[in-house]
DNA sequence: TCCTTTGCAGATAACGGTTATCAAGAAATA
DNA sequence: TATTTCTTGATAACCGTTATCTGCAAAGGA
């Protein structure tokens, strides 16, 4: 069942945030284990006030530079993966912490992964083209989403 | 000759950029002119201040402002690509105003145009498998320029 | 040519998600 | 228990971009 893989997944990675965590002697305070469950749980992408959203109701006086710091906390361990926009915006996948094509919806701002072919050959096509040593990529694609098709 | 190739197909693109701001009807002003000569020609990917520096060489009373709307103006007929990125900057390229992979350069920030396969096909997988309708797509690639892997 | 209308240039204030800063509190260490 | 180190929470600062406003200049009509 596709469920039952994906509850799987997301406890397989809370784990591995958590010995990542505990291996680097980080502390492991019950703001951190929130947001850290938070992303392991996560497919939607979700933005940083979704995250601190999402915190509070379990530790109503959590901060929003707490929510901030455990992202980067979790970037320096590459545990999560950033996704930066123009205008300054973020939106996060715990799930997934490597580069990935994503599907945007222009409309809605439902973000997902798509399970696509792998653009390893186009980084190996670039590195023999333009000498550059390419260490990671960005690949989106932008457009609507079914639900956005419908209503117009 | 490769330079002739580029003198042309900038010459050709000032024309389309021209025509394309008489045909709507704008203004077309010494500032304005100045910023078009400036994105057809380059082939650096340059920045609103790097624009805004060279513009201020030939006519010193331009205005910051002036840059931004006649880029503003550009992004409206389709003549220019805008690469934003996550820390608010963003490089434009004039030569080709529609979506293309970049290879970038993450110590010296140089950006160039790989010729390398299309991704007109991951786009069209990613149709299929998402139900996305994709209007267009962004695809960098990140690491170091030549020149960066020699000088340590 | 004069007058009216419209568009553009230049200057500057406002914007907003993120980052930096700092005092207070909690956990590890001895 | 005392001391050190780390973390939280609150808030100021950041900075490229965007919005706003005023004065000027180019079109267009009579
Ligand atoms: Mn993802
Ligand atoms: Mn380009
Ligand atoms: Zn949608
Ligand atoms: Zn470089």
């Amino acid at each position: 069942m596709k469920n039952q893989e994906r509850s799987l997944r997301h406890e397989s990675r809370l784990n591995q945030m958590l010995s990542r965590v505990r291996d680097r002697h980080f502390r492991l305070t019950p703001q951190r284990m929130a947001i850290l469950q938070i992303l392991a749980n996560s497919e939607e992408h979700p933005t940083v006030e979704d995250i601190y959203q999402q915190v509070k109701t379990r530790f109503p006086t959590t901060s929003l530079a707490t929510v901030y710091k455990t992202i980067a906390l979790l970037k320096e361990l590459d545990e999560v993966l950033e996704l930066g926009f123009p205008d300054g915006s973020n939106r996060y996948d715990g799930n997934r912490p490597y580069p990935h094509p994503h599907a945007i919806c222009t409309k809605c701002k439902k973000i997902m992964d798509p399970e696509i072919s792998s653009v390893d050959e186009l980084s190996e096509e670039m590195r023999q083209k333009t000498g550059y040593t390419i260490s990671f990529h960005r690949l989106d694609f932008f457009g609507l989403c079914p639900e956005c098709q419908d209503k117009p």
